[in-house]
DNA sequence: TCGAATTAGTGGCATATGCCACTTTCGGCG
DNA sequence: CGCCGAAAGTGGCATATGCCACTAATTCGA
């Protein structure tokens, strides 16, 4: 019943599975804004940093640096975010929001909070504290297969 | 200051960049079978099911059934799943292993094995078990956006 | 100072997911 | 019966993510 019931042991597929269910309580969330919550997430981000390179929130935001280039177009395309080339390194390219990415996450914020708030509701704060200090512990661990073929 | 820093208090941001994660972490371990994390847990999920109904399979999962259309296509077209109609209600759509299959289902299960005991190693069984649970709980909370402003 | 090694991104390709508009079947109901 | 509404999938469209191969810009070592 443990294993046959679903695969419920993969830590992965568990997660993978609530990721799909929460993303969408969210998204509809945020819906009237037209952000998603992968796009909302991304121009927060953005919004925290100075003037962040794509290095940077790639890596704080644990994703691949070109599906990080993926991601911000159509934000580009919409005007939400711009960027420009560092002025010591010209292989590094800088992010920032543009004034309607800025007004475009003030009010996606609105209504973010109204999911937080609902979901917080639900499962209680501290449960849901508790829950994203574990999975910021499993996101900061050093995973490694163990060498597959240390030949030679 | 709650919000600026980093936006950590989004449990849907956080979720997600954990599953990114730990995505490629299984993913990597997967690797040599040529399926993806998600691949290996819709052939697992199709195995533990009597000829399940796509519908039954998507719900299982919590996945769009659309979705899970799509992620099938793959998967049939390397021959590892076939479908057929069901005999009652020509709607339904049944899914089964082929050999093939289910040979590259107990390859991969293999390569999982690994990467399972590896990451339980790293953060504790104990600590596993009990984050899935506590994920488990979260995709299955009915919750519910207070009812749209019906506004002006 | 020049070329190898490294770093930061880009583009193409493939899968992952969702939503919406349809189409096909069913299951009632008058 | 025959029509309507519900149920199950499909296809198209758009974003989400990753990997790989490549290019451009830097850094470093001889």
């Amino acid at each position: 019943m443990s294993e046959a019931d679903g695969f419920s042991r993969c830590n992965n597929a568990t997660l993978r599975r609530t990721a799909r269910r929460l993303g969408r309580f969210y998204d509809d969330a945020l819906a009237p804004s037209g952000l998603k919550g992968t796009q909302f997430g991304l121009l927060f981000q953005i919004s925290v940093g100075a003037d962040p390179a794509m290095g940077a929130i790639a890596e704080a935001l644990i994703m691949d640096l070109s599906a990080l280039g993926h991601t911000l177009k159509p934000l580009v395309r919409d005007g939400y975010v711009e960027t420009f080339p560092d002025k010591d390194d010209r292989r590094v390219k800088r992010v920032r929001l543009t004034p309607s990415g800025q007004a475009k996450l003030d009010e996606a914020i609105k209504l973010w909070s109204v999911a937080q708030r609902q979901f917080e509701a639900m499962i209680g704060a501290e449960q849901a504290a508790k829950l994203r200090a574990t999975l910021d512990e499993v996101a900061a661990l050093k995973l490694e297969l163990p060498a597959a073929t240390p030949s030679s």
